[in-house]
DNA sequence: ATGTAACCTGACCAAGTCGTCAATTTTTAG
DNA sequence: CTAAAAATTGACGACTTGGTCAGGTTACAT
């Protein structure tokens, strides 16, 4: 049955990687790679420690599988950056869409987190490539937006930067946050309330219609 | 010889001590607590593992002596914010002391990141609750300076955040951050020019001279 | 010199690590 | 049904883990 049993066959198959997956995000993102045990995957999946093998050769595979699959995750939030929309429009859009991927995908963001501190040793050259080639990409929108004067002139890539330091902090550090805030848990109401502040604070200082160029 | 020899007794404790917590700080910032073996540290302190046995109890030992070692570190750059200060300088001395700290200090930072990302499960309560009453006694400084009108309302834990989230990316984050300027390390000019970027974002905004209360 | 406290370390242990494999059970196509 | 493909699994091996310990060496006060 090479053709014909393919639904059923993946139905099994696909269900079960996408357990293992689903559990394995959740014990990298807290344990990063070396500190992960596939035993501790197996039993949370609920399956024998010989069945995650059949499906996966190694725990790097298993690695590689998410990294991979999440970096395919991370351009919708900056699409939103279109050059001819509005600086402040398209910022707000950004901050919120960055914000609304992090609260959905917090093990995704902490896992890719704790990937980039652990050296990203397991981000491979192409994905990093295509990142560069993304932040460039918006990089050059917000150039353009300095040249028409619709922005205040900064380095566009520190201020990438800060944009995203900023809205990763909610779900990487999570525990911090919620120190900060006072709170158990962050609350989508909270996130709201975060976006509202980083554009409140970063817009009212990179729109040109307060002029603050040369405040300092 | 129990009080005499003290000096040179304490020299090759202290010697070895500080050999061990550096090399340790290194790894456990890279490999997080589960991951990191105490082998390597020995290897790396060109000790013999059972030395390593002979000062620290176990490897949880090692690791709570380093957090909250470092937890005495974070102070400093908040105490630029007093309320008698002007709002911008005081920013623009916070950001860059938050900055310098961790340019000077980028496994430290990297270690405590880390372990907020596997779910601050060492952070003892006590160091939990003194960042949280540092965090609250400069919250009301900004708000102080908010209802003396000499800065923007925002909420300003949010605030904090962003500025926390945006200074720690520079080090926690480093391949991203290279990736993202196209440089292979980050330079001290690179420091300064983030710490530029984000206070004159930041500043620009939050600073009512603009009067962008009701930009959006 | 000598005694003693501090320091050092090779060898060891029980438990856990990743990964393998052969044997079995389940599922499916025809 | 049957046969084969897919899925499951307990047991296992080679190695590594955190941690121990007995017996050694070094440093030093007297």
């Amino acid at each position: 049955m090479p053709r014909t049993a393919e639904r059923l066959d993946e139905k099994i198959r696909a269900r079960n990687i996408r357990i293992i997956l689903d559990v394995a995000t959740e014990v990298f993102s807290r344990k990063g790679f070396d500190g992960t045990r596939i035993a501790e995957i197996a039993e949370l999946s609920k399956l024998p420690k010989a069945n995650i093998y059949y499906y996966f050769s190694s725990k790097q595979e298993i690695y590689s599988t998410i990294i991979a699959h999440l970096i395919a995750g991370w351009d919708d939030a900056l699409s939103k950056l279109r050059a001819d929309r509005d600086p402040a429009d398209a910022l707000r859009d950004y901050v919120r869409a960055k914000l609304e991927y992090t609260r959905g995908n917090p093990r995704e963001s902490r896992l890719f987190a704790s990937e980039i501190i652990q050296g990203a040793r397991f981000l491979s050259e192409s994905d990093r490539a295509h990142m560069r080639a993304a932040t460039d990409k918006y990089v050059a929108v917000l150039d353009q937006w300095m040249q028409e004067g619709r922005m205040v002139t900064i380095n566009a890539r520190h201020f990438f930067i800060m944009l995203w330091g900023a809205t990763q902090f909610y779900s990487d550090f999570e525990p911090l946050a919620c120190d900060a805030l006072h709170r158990k848990t962050i609350s989508a109401e909270d996130y709201h309330v975060a976006a509202e502040t980083i554009v409140n604070s970063i817009v009212g200082g990179v729109i040109p219609s307060c002029s603050t160029d040369k405040l300092l």
